[in-house]
DNA sequence: GCAAGGTC
């Protein structure tokens, strides 16, 4: 009998595409008992050497297995002390829907030459992996273990990542332990902490579960920090000087390089000694070709960002309907940091796909009869996932309507994507007047390009600039100072707060929307919709609750030299750049647990300490005098 | 009743 070799991915739809591969399109196809995603796909397949012709059973999971919880005597919240949670005994336990999963991989291993790990090559699967290896060998302590290393589901990938195999990346699994262990411990012991605590402060607060997670906190923290640079905003008076030249009956504009000042004195002084200099001088005219570049590849970050811009949506709506879309299979997979498109996808070929719309099909034709330009790149590539693109064209009719939305918007970016950029013609004037200068530019577009498919992109040509010629000189139609005021910021949009939670290493590309629902779900923060129609904007605005949250922590640790508020990404920053360092191998699991641990447990014992000060500021928010 | 991370 032929050897059997078992592979699991990290879920239904990558188990299935790689069967594909591998057997060539014909598998038999089993139901897993308990699970009705999970399917178990067998075929025969040709490893090449050491392992030859096998029968192949490829399955899947569905994300982790297992969960990391205290020991039962520690899960009710009067059982201990939140500071014992640092150090409570934890186990690591199948989820109980998981079951039957987990029951299928230690079936299938007892038969079973090796186990092939096919979860995606990111950190969290390297993880995941492991928790396969754990169930496969309790079917089976004997079974051989592989790692495929595939980052896209093309093909001649697949085949090279199965004929290819290495081994699991122990230490990347170790750092996510570590983050699992202490995400678990802090988010328990401070939540446990302040929900006790604060409740006993306001009415309001009785029944309510008052969470601390190391990434709702920052992103609650960057939503108060706004609110409190919005209301603490001053406005002031500046002062600056324009200059208009009216020829061939247009009227020319000229800035200032100064842009403005905030001293009218000084601003009216530079302005007499233009005047008195009477004429201005042409200093340079350049007429140059500009371009603006068609968009990178779609990553989820980006999907969310210009969702909320444009599509009307919140994050987390775009993402489900993106999901939506993703399991029907119109759009590749939707979490993905990657911003550069593989040499070895046809890309030619997604393009044509598109032909049959009556929107975009024949920009699409066009892009095929010699338009077709070959992407930019980006710089990041997650490993596992390409771009988000469209993978199969559909009919509108058999889509509700934010799902049109979504999915238009990833089809004309992907157009968009393979379009050449958009040129103009562009022209820079400049002039010195007095001692001062000024300078006026204007725009042609020349050729949209991918501007007729990308319609979210607007790039117009400016109002036509007259003839220059550098060196001559002219006396202004009109010189005058002009005054203004410095402008509040917004409050921050949703949009805004992802870039912001990006640039921390708050989240990841699939949880960001999670946490933002999180703290509106815990009426940390509200939103607001502000103005109507196409120039609706949400804002995020902070509940009492969650501003005296932030302004208590900030307190608590106010005077402390080396203690950074809970609020502040820091924290997290610095747990982050500890995984890296076990993903190194400079660090083991066990130091920077321990390390991380020790750092949170000092500010929870000084929040102990003075939990005084975060009672008043929840007293001075929410208990009416 | 707590977290964040996978995925459905």
């Amino acid at each position: 009998m032929a050897r059997k070799i078992l592979c699991v991915a990290e879920k239904p739809a990558i188990a299935r595409a790689v069967a594909t591969h591998m057997s060539g399109g014909s598998f038999q196809t089993h139901s897993v008992r308990g699970n009705q995603y999970v399917k178990n796909y067998e075929f025969e397949f040709n490893f090449g050497a050491p392992w030859g012709s096998c029968s192949v059973t490829m399955t899947s999971v569905i994300g982790h297995l297992t969960g990391l919880d205290f020991e039962r005597q520690y899960r009710g919240w009067q059982s201990c002390p939140p500071g014992a949670l640092f150090e409570a005994p934890v186990k690591e336990e199948v989820d109980e829907k998981k079951m039957p999963i987990a029951e299928n991989i230690r079936n299938q291993a007892r038969y079973s030459k090796a186990l092939f790990i096919w979860t995606d090559c990111d950190r969290e699967g390297e993880h995941i992996g492991t928790e396969v290896r754990t169930q496969a060998m309790s079917g089976n302590a004997r079974i051989e273990v592989r790692r495929a290393k595939f980052s896209n589901t093309e093909r001649a990938h697949v085949l090279r990542a199965a004929r290819e195999p290495i081994t699991l990346d122990e230490f990347q699994a170790n750092a996510v332990a570590a983050r699992i262990e202490l995400d678990l411990r802090i988010g328990a012991a401070f939540t446990r902490l302040q929900t006790l605590q604060l409740q006993q402060v306001a009415e309001i607060l009785k029944e309510k579960v008052i969470s601390y997670g190391s990434c709702q906190f920052p992103t609650l923290g960057f939503v108060v920090d706004r609110y409190l640079r919005v209301q603490n905003f001053k406005p002031e008076t500046f002062w600056g000087i324009k200059v208009m030249l009216q020829r061939e009956g247009i009227k020319v504009n000229f800035l200032w390089r100064r842009v403005h000042l905030f001293d009218r004195a000084a601003v009216t002084m530079m302005l007499e000694r233009c005047l008195s200099a009477k004429q201005a001088k042409v200093t340079k005219v350049n007429q140059k070709p500009k371009s603006k570049w068609r968009p990178l590849p779609l990553t989820t970050v980006d999907l969310q960002m210009m969702g909320s811009r444009y599509l009307r949506m919140d994050s987390q709506k775009v993402m489900k309907v993106a999901e939506a879309l993703y399991t029907k299979g119109f759009i590749s997979y939707p979490r993905t940091e990657t911003d550069q498109f593989d040499k070895a996808i046809d890309l030619k070929k997604l393009v044509e796909k598109q032909y049959p719309d009556g929107r975009w099909g024949q920009y699409a034709r066009e892009l095929l009869d010699g338009k077709f330009r070959t992407p930019r790149s980006g710089r990041h590539n997650d490993q596992a996932h390409p771009p988000i693109h469209p993978v199969s064209w559909v009919n509108p009719s058999q889509l509700n309507s934010d799902e049109k939305k979504v999915y238009e918007f990833v089809a004309r970016r992907f157009l968009a994507c393979c379009s050449e950029d958009a040129k103009g013609q562009g022209t820079d004037i400049e002039i010195q007047y007095g001692e001062e200068m000024f300078h006026a530019s204007g725009l042609i577009v020349l050729e949209r390009n991918y501007l007729d498919v990308y319609v979210y992109d607007k790039w117009e040509s400016s109002q036509n600039l007259p003839n220059f010629e550098k060196g001559e000189r002219f006396e202004p139609t009109e010189a005058n100072i002009f005054e203004g005021k410095t402008t509040a910021p917004g409050y921050l949009t949703e949009p805004e707060l992802i870039g912001l939670m990006d640039a921390n290493g708050i989240g990841t590309d699939a949880t960001m929307a999670e946490h933002i629902a999180k703290i509106k779900e815990r009426e940390y923060v509200v939103v607001n919709e502000r103005g109507s129609g196409r120039s609706k904007v949400s804002e995020l605005i902070p509940t009492k609750l969650g501003t005296a949250l932030v302004e208590g922590y900030d307190n608590v640790v106010a005077d402390l030299p080396n203690s950074i508020s809970l609020s502040k990404p820091f924290l997290r920053k610095e747990m982050e750049l500890r995984m890296l360092e076990i993903c190194a191998g400079s660090k083991t699991r066990q130091e920077v647990v321990q390390q991380s641990l020790d750092m949170y447990r000092e500010v929870f014992i000084h929040t102990q300490r003075r939990i005084a000060m975060l009672k008043t500021a929840c007293r001075k928010y929410l208990v009416p005098e």
